[in-house]
DNA sequence: CAACCAATAGGTTGTTTACCTCAAAAACGG
DNA sequence: CCGTTTTTGAGGTAAACAACCTATTGGTTG
């Protein structure tokens, strides 16, 4: 019997998988967390065999809790289940350590496989994810600029998306106009962005990585 | 026994709650669907005295889906289910004739009572929403606003998310760089936005309403 | 301590947007 | 065919932004 951590922001999600995979002798859903920081925790306290992680997850995203309980619990095998089809979140969990990956686009049987085949020690990712693995060779650089961005950076950009001017921000934030420039072309440098525009654009693809 | 119609694009949610609604002897699961389009032409066919309908959905979302299924097949009662917690959406789906409204974060308990509610005729909304629908009296008036964006307008809209100036995209839609000035103009004023980076804030979070 | 970096801020220059008015084809609907 | 909307275009001014530069302060880390 393999027992199962599962990791979800949704209520009726963990509900239902806990009920399926319970109702299959095979597996034991042990607990249930909605938020990273518990998944961490309760990893390293329950021992599961294999953690079913979402990504889209507070405070922290699923991809960092993966290096989390990699480090913490390296007997724990984790499985992202996500809805993200971009295979740069793929590419990063299994990077940081996780076993397997599997979309919700994916069928119950392929769920059950990927737990089946993880918990024997092999690796697990699902059809349409390995066919988008083979094809794009894209760029994993401006994703991990992402995390080069300092606080005061991102204040500043959370101010940008909501339409506030360089003036506004230098305002709110109480510093120079000046001050707030520097950062914002520090921004675009970092992610080799050209504008304001392109940066909201960029940040909204790519939140969860943070 | 209530006839139920789901319409999601993850197969893997489709399958779980076909499974866990079958396992109940008072619904019975009589078709599922992945897109829009079918989800419309399912209902003519199927008469379900349910539908489970995600906002998330290809070719168009299933909020335009609700108000075409309403006016076809005015027997069948809509339920959105998703992950949105926005009010504005539930008051959209509400406002075009769905009967109830539970987000994901909602327990399955919440889930079946919503469908023997709604199926008796009566009204049901999420615990989560009914608090956030009190509260809120904001602006459905700008993401109506989205509606009365023309084509040449979202076509610059798109340029702008990528990054490209006015410039850039005058030469890209071999047009003068004033009538993109125009154009951006016009759509800053129709959705009441400052710039460029709002307004591809806004679009990035309402995308789901076109 | 030295080296480094984040945050701060001033200057200059050029580009891009924002906002205003005006106007004329083209397309569409009644 | 007439009115409306859409798309197209021009002129000008002011504000905002971007792309460089330099430079000081306060932490952190080797």
């Amino acid at each position: 019997m393999i027992s199962i951590l599962i990791a979800d922001d949704h209520k009726l999600i963990r509900e239902t998988w806990t009920y399926i995979l319970n109702r299959d002798s095979r597996f034991k859903v042990i607990g249930s967390c909605s938020n990273s920081e518990e998944a961490v925790k309760m990893s390293e306290e329950l021992q599961p065999q294999i953690v079913l992680m979402d990504i889209n997850m507070a405070p922290f995203s699923g991809i960092e809790a993966t290096r989390r309980i990699r480090e913490a619990s390296p007997d724990s095998r984790i499985i992202g289940v996500t809805m993200h089809t971009q295979p740069t979140y793929a590419k990063k969990m299994l990077q940081l350590g996780a076993s397997g990956y599997v979309t919700k686009n994916s069928s119950k049987e392929e769920m059950f496989n990927a737990i089946l085949e993880v918990s024997k020690g092999n690796k697990f990712i699902c059809e349409e994810i390995k066919e988008l693995l083979s094809e794009a060779q894209e760029d994993t650089t401006a994703i991990s600029a992402i995390n080069t961005l300092t606080e005061r950076e991102m204040d500043v950009i959370n101010l940008i998306k909501q339409g506030s001017s360089s003036k506004d921000i230098s305002l709110k934030l109480d510093i120079s106009i000046k001050t707030v420039e520097v950062h914002r072309h520090n921004i675009l440098k970092k992610l080799k962005l050209k504008n304001a525009a392109s940066l909201i654009h960029f940040m909204n693809s790519s939140t969860v990585l943070i």
